[in-house]
DNA sequence: CATGCTCTTGAATCCCTAG
DNA sequence: CCTAGGGATTCAAGAGCAT
């Protein structure tokens, strides 16, 4: 399939996702990071995809990723249950079964907390909902993972203490005793956010759905090596691309819409490279 | 059936918490705050629930709540899921699914956030785990609930800006705009808590799974009015009941384990009630 | 360069009214 | 009685500017 931009960092195709993953090579995504059209939502872009009809969707359109991610690549999506008559919905509970029961390993239960809360709109007589899930799936359970790329540095990391090399997570991904990365802690399974998008980007995001770069750029770190490929089948305004790009990973990006397509490509292409693999990660 | 232990603000029964609920008055509680044991969990005391049949388990003892609950009423669950071989346990999904095609209205997804991240525990080659749910059900969508109860004083709630009267979450209860309860934000969906519990409470609250007494209380004043009646078919440690009582409610508390019974009947018997419902709440 | 103010803007929901 | 559409609600982040 011909691509609608490219460069030596991204990929931008224009086209529908389900046919676009099943031209992509084998083995050839680490990643993907996104945010897919929620339920009943998006309807003038995307057409709306209704309640009950979503999890046979999601399992349609991630069934390709099962050739293309390598073997410990993994997904990390962005869904979230809409409110009606004081209720919550149910099409996240039943995609993530529905997932499951298409062979996919649910890894965990991560969290996208909008710093300050968020929009303080809503249900006005319940609390202000102000977390959104990032489901995460793989495989199988052995799926690659840098817990401490997102870590804070620690002073109080055991092996620090007692003259040990510190290690958390570290000997996992093969580091040995004589090269600690010391004194980073693990990231927690939650990544705090403010909800707006930068604004220098305004002209440039006008998408209805863009989550925060930063947000992107933590879900990156986190389940894709260094220098190794992120994919996003929803890629909106791009910014999944530009965090890939900024941290020194290559994005594959897709929308089925022109004009999102042309965003992300417009985006990506202005985004400097981060080549330094070594320390950045 | 004969309780353990009776005063003027709590009851403690000794028994299974089908029967119990089953003799308790027809609209009698106000809402339920538990944290039950999790699947495969606490096998000593509890006997284990496996995995498969935690769905029915859980519909089968809050079955008779919905007699028991006034029609307002609802309940707050915590539970939480376990990872095993790098993937994370689909009970709790099952579970949610299983409450609602029971009947149950899912009112939202709250979420008790671990301050400092809790125990850095668990997978060392993943995020750490730093957060658990609670699950909301009502009879249906319209339950009781104090969005501002847990909120914070705010100096820029729209209404003081221009004039108007704040009344946030507070027309809801049936406030009146001529008496306003102004300069309080809706709280967020999240408790964030340490998990430590009270030191000086440590003689008392040997127990496998104790929740802190600050989280209970968040989880009281949201759903429970001032003065009603919160029940928790698992009591344990009875930190429910403390913090119903700190809190102006009363309480009924249920363990089929004597031992902790009869810890529940010490603490709650120990904490000095408070009966100033108006400003508190 | 800190500090403080104004200004804008949200992946929202509910209620009420009109048909 | 059910459906569809429009108005009301409400607050923190961050930029830009003034002090």
């Amino acid at each position: 399939m011909t691509p609608y931009y490219e460069d030596d960092f991204a990929t931008i195709y224009h086209g529908d996702c389900a046919e676009v993953l099943a031209s992509l090579p084998s083995e050839s995504v680490d990643a993907v990071v996104t945010s897919p059209p929620y339920a009943e939502q998006r309807k003038a872009t995307y057409g709306g995809i209704r309640e009950a009809d979503y999890p046979g969707w999601t399992v349609r359109w991630m069934e390709p990723l099962k050739r293309v991610l390598k073997p410990d690549g993994s997904v990390l999506i962005n869904i979230r249950p809409h409110v009606l008559g004081g209720q919550i919905s149910d099409y996240t509970l039943r995609t993530r079964l529905a997932l499951r029961d298409a062979g996919w390993a649910e890894l965990d239960e991560l969290i996208w907390m909008k710093k300050g809360g968020g929009p303080p709109l809503g249900h006005s007589g319940r609390p202000r909902r102000s977390w959104e899930s990032l489901h995460w799936f793989g495989l199988d359970g052995r799926a690659w993972c840098d817990p401490v790329a997102n870590g804070a540095p620690s002073e109080s990391i055991g092996g620090l203490r007692d003259g040990r090399a510190a290690t958390a997570g570290w000997k996992h991904l093969g580091g040995h005793q004589n090269e600690p990365r010391p004194g980073i802690s693990r990231s927690l399974d939650v990544a705090t956010f403010s909800t707006r998008n930068n604004p220098n980007d305004s002209a440039d995001t006008n998408h209805p759905a863009p989550y925060p770069p930063k947000l992107a750029a933590w879900c990156v770190r986190l389940i894709c090596p260094p220098g190794g490929v992120v994919l996003d089948p929803f890629s909106g305004s791009g910014s999944t691309g530009v965090a890939a790009i900024a941290n020194g990973r290559r994005y594959v990006g897709v929308d089925v819409v022109e004009e999102y397509a042309a965003m992300s490509a417009r985006r990506v292409s202005k985004e400097p490279p981060v080549l330094d693999f070594g320390g950045a990660a």
